[in-house]
DNA sequence: CGACTTCTTGAGGAGACTCAAGGGTGGTGG
DNA sequence: CCACCACCCTTGAGTCTCCTCAAGAAGTCG
């Protein structure tokens, strides 16, 4: 743990190793620390940095119109944030603060130099990206496809999912520090209409949110409502090694 | 031209050179042709691989419940197709011909070839994947906060920004071998809905789509419906050199 | 020319939204 | 320690966008 920053976490999700996460720990610079509903930067802002989420929470938001802000990503510790935006001469998402967080800044060079000195590595970070992208397109089916009850079972188990490898002690109750505002503004419904169906959710047996906290009552349910595969483990073999 | 490859579209797109691009195709293994409607491979299948579009339109699209469908992605001639299922033991999506198509296959192993050998060429990937993360959220946005006939115009914007790269000459009218139920696929409507919408979008002066060619009447009209940042020009500068 | 897909339009219904008001909850300052 | 304030949650009533079901027309391919 270096000033923060969960390597155990980054590893899990990168299948790196422990020269890889030496490697990628000399890119962070310095610390950046934020308040809940601080805005690290907007949408627009010109030449956009990389992040690495080392705690709390932040959620990127692309802003619709002339208030309909849809949040395209929550990040957790671990997260690299504001990759999308890395060849853009203008930030495409805007990184807000869920929760006190703070982050470490990663100089848009660095990456370039991943690419020419540590092959494996930039392949891990590859790798991410494509996981990156099914995630999106599984929201993207979700919204595009089901009603307000199964888009928010389907958050429900991803946020699941996400926190497990951080806390594999997770179960059934899961600590989520999401207003029901945030819950629409990733589900794409208004928040009255997500407390309506969370009522639904709640006084039919299935799962209870109330105050940051997400208690699962009936998980085979919930995946079934959720109507999306729990995709499986990933593969790896391709990655160049080490030594090779 | 290599087996009907349109290079010039993959360096447009990529930002490649040359030498790139001779080295990309090297990988390029066996052709495969599809009839309009066959699927390459269906969501769920071991194994994925990734090809290279060589001509026609594919689609890329998840499985939702019992029979919904949600396209994520069309792809054109000289785009990457099956990047994101690449770590995945079986395939995240489906892929289908949207007309006649003809696709390159491109073994894993190549992949983590290009990471060892030419880190230049692996940064462009890389920047590819996280620009196609960006058309995502913009989609999810689009589809999470928007109107049925914002959503249409958003669309319609995308490919004709897309197909300019091709073939800079396309103005307003945009050659589109989509039917209505894709475009409902796309767009999270029914084919029902899209129907009245384009009629709508006709009636008011601003596009026409009718047998696989859309007519764009008021562009300005359409930008301000679609209600999305157009997203300017990458910046590359990152990227390693080749001899460097 | 015939079969099939795709498009078009109508009528009715439902899921989600808008507007509005009241009640909790937690944080801050006196 | 209490009171106030801001933010968030909760619920009601009415509306509208979009969906479902259905049938026929138009286009397309063999």
């Amino acid at each position: 743990m270096d000033a923060g920053w969960d390597y155990e976490r980054f590893k899990a999700f990168t299948c790196a190793d422990d020269d890889d996460i030496d490697t990628f720990r000399r890119l962070a610079g310095p610390t950046i620390g934020l308040k809940r509903g601080e805005i690290l930067r907007m949408q627009g802002a010109p030449d956009p940095q990389v992040y690495i989420l080392l705690s709390g929470w932040v959620a990127c938001s692309i802003i619709v119109g002339e208030s309909a802000r849809q949040i395209v990503k929550v990040h957790l510790p671990g997260d690299l944030v504001g990759m999308p935006s890395l060849a853009a001469p203008t930030a495409c998402d805007t990184i807000e603060a869920v929760s006190a967080a703070k982050l470490g800044v990663i100089e848009t060079a660095a990456i370039g130099q991943v690419f020419s000195s540590n092959p494996r590595l930039a392949a891990l970070l590859f790798l991410v990206s494509q996981q990156e992208r099914v995630v999106l397109m599984e929201r993207l089916a979700s919204i595009g496809r089901t009603s307000a009850a199964s888009r928010i079972a389907a958050l429900i188990l991803e946020l699941r999912t996400r926190l497990r490898r951080n806390d594999p002690t997770i179960e059934n109750v899961v600590p989520v520090p999401l207003t029901q505002e945030d819950i629409g503004d990733m589900t794409g419904l208004t928040p009255v209409y997500v407390n309506r169906t969370l009522r639904q959710l709640r006084t039919s047996g299935i799962a209870t949110w109330r105050r940051g906290v997400i208690t699962i009552d009936d998980r085979d349910a919930l995946a079934v409502l959720a109507a999306l595969p729990q995709s499986p483990e990933r593969d790896t073999s391709w990655i160049p090694s080490r030594r090779g």
